[in-house]
DNA sequence: CGTGCCAGGTGCCGT
DNA sequence: ACGGCACTTGGCACG
C-alpha cells in the first residue's frame, strides 16, 4: 500500500519509518545532517537531502548530482529510528566492516513509501556471454584452435580459456568485454608465466578485447603475448596483427 | 518549490516533467516496462518500480534490493516526455557511448519533484591520504627511507611512492587502502620490472596495505618483493616479516 | 577527449 | 564467512 506524508512531525515520522521499514522502499525529503564513519569517514552540512532506504538494509543520502549516493549503508544493514528533541534521527549500521551512517533529520518535507518489485535483472552482453561464444565457435580464435577447460583454475587466478593451437602449443586467453589497460595485460602475463612455470614450456597468451589502449598494446607486444579484436556486439569480428 | 503529483494523468505527468527535469530531482512510482540498451542489454518485466532523474541527467530505476539501479544511464545523459496512446514513455539517451533506457509508464501512481544539494562530498581516509600521511613520515616505511617522487610516472603507469634506503637501492612503494590482493602484486611486480630494465639494477618492491589475501602474499613472496602491513585507521602500525 | 587507477567500490559466485 | 574478479563499473585527475 502506497502512502505518503507531507511535512509530518516527528513522532508522525517516526512511526511511519518504523512501520514501513521491513516490506517498503521509503523515500524521505527533509533538511538534515549525515555523517558517516567506518572504513573512511564522511560528513554532509546541514541542507536538503534525498533518503531512499530499502527493505533489505539497503541507505542512500542523495544529492542533485551523479548515480553514486553522497553516503550510504549497503543491503543488510540495521536501521535504528530515535525520536530526540527537536530532530528525528535515522541510524544505519552495518556489521561487518562496522560503519555506522547518523542522518539528523531537522525539518522533514516528505516521506514516501512505495511497494515496488524485487527482482534480479538479467544482463546480456557480458564477459561471459563473450567467453560463451568463444568457446561455441573456437576456430575464430584461430584456425585449429581447440579447447581444453574454461575457467580454469589456478594458483594465481582462474584462466578465461585454456586451449590448444593447431601445432598442439597450449594457448592462455584473456578476455575482456571492454577497453584492455595494463592491469589486463598484466592478468595476461601472469597466467602465462605461472603455465610456463608448471609446465616448464612457455605458452602462448592471447587477450580478447574490442580494444585496447595504445600503451597496454605496446605493453603486450613487447612481452611476446598476441591481441585479437572483436567487436562489441560479436558482429563483423576482426583481429589485428599490426598495431601501427 | 516541492510539489507532488498523486495518480497524475498522463498529460499531467508530461507537463511536470517536462517542467521540472531541468532543476528538480524527480521520484516517479509507476508500474513500467524498461528496456536497456547500449553497451550492454538489459530489460524489466513490467512491474513497479521507482525511477530518480536528477537534474545532471542522471536516470535511475530502482528495485526492492541493492544499492545499485537495475537499470540507468549516467550523469550528461538526455531526457525525452513522449505521450503515447495509453502511456507515457521516458527515453534516456547517453550519447558517448551510445546508450538508451526507455521507460513505458502505465499506471502513474505518484511523481513528486524535490529540491536537493548538490554538493561536493568530501571523505577522508583514502589511499591518497595514506600515501601523504607515508610521504611525511618515511621512516614508517624504514629507517633511513627516503622519498625521491610522488606518483611517479612510467609507460607501465604511476608509481605511488618511488624511493631510496638507507644503502641506496631504488625502492618502489605501492600502497593501497583496503586488502591487496593478486592484482595489487601483479601492479607492483610490473613497475619493479619496468624499473629493473630501465635501470639495469632490479629495485625492491614493497606493497603497504592493511591487508592482504595468502594467495597474494604466496605471490609477492615468490616474486622477491615485501609487505608491510597497517593498521586501517593509521595507528598503532606494524610491519610483518614473516607470515607463517 | 582518452588513459590510468582508486573506490567506504558493489555484486556474483566460488570454496 | 573469505577470496578472486567482473562491472553498462563510476568517478577523478592528468596528459
Amino acid at each position: 500500500m502506497e502512502n505518503y506524508l507531507i511535512k509530518p512531525s516527528n513522532e508522525e515520522a517516526a512511526r511511519f519509518i518504523k512501520a514501513r521499514a521491513a516490506s517498503s522502499v521509503l523515500l524521505i525529503k527533509a533538511v538534515m545532517r549525515v555523517d558517516y564513519e567506518g572504513r573512511a569517514k564522511a560528513g554532509l552540512e546541514a541542507g536538503s537531502y534525498l533518503i531512499m532506504i530499502k527493505p533489505d538494509g539497503t541507505f542512500m543520502v542523495h544529492g542533485s548530482k551523479k548515480e553514486k549516493p553522497l553516503i550510504w549503508n549497503p543491503p543488510g544493514s540495521r536501521l535504528y529510528v530515535e525520536l530526540q528533541d527537536n530532530a528525528l534521527a535515522l541510524l544505519s549500521i552495518r556489521s561487518s566492516p562496522r560503519e555506522r551512517v547518523i542522518a539528523i533529520l531537522h525539518e522533514l518535507e516528505f516521506i514516501g513509501s512505495f511497494d515496488v518489485e524485487h527482482v534480479d535483472n538479467k544482463v546480456v552482453g557480458t564477459e561471459s556471454d563473450l567467453v560463451d561464444w568463444l568457446v561455441s565457435n573456437p576456430g575464430f580464435i584461430e584456425q585449429g584452435f581447440t579447447v581444453l577447460e574454461r575457467e580454469f583454475e589456478t594458483a594465481v587466478g582462474k584462466i578465461d580459456i585454456l586451449g590448444r593451437d593447431s601445432r598442439g602449443r597450449i594457448v592462455v586467453v584473456e578476455v575482456k568485454r571492454s577497453q584492455a589497460g595494463p592491469d589486463a595485460v598484466n592478468q595476461l602475463k601472469r597466467y602465462v608465466d605461472h603455465i610456463a612455470q608448471k609446465r616448464g614450456e612457455r605458452p602462448r597468451g592471447i587477450l580478447v578485447s574490442p580494444d585496447i589502449s595504445s600503451s597496454a598494446y605496446f605493453y603486450l607486444k613487447t612481452n611476446g603475448l598476441e591481441y585479437i579484436k572483436v567487436n562489441r556486439n560479436l558482429t563483423s569480428l576482426r583481429k589485428i596483427t599490426d598495431y601501427s
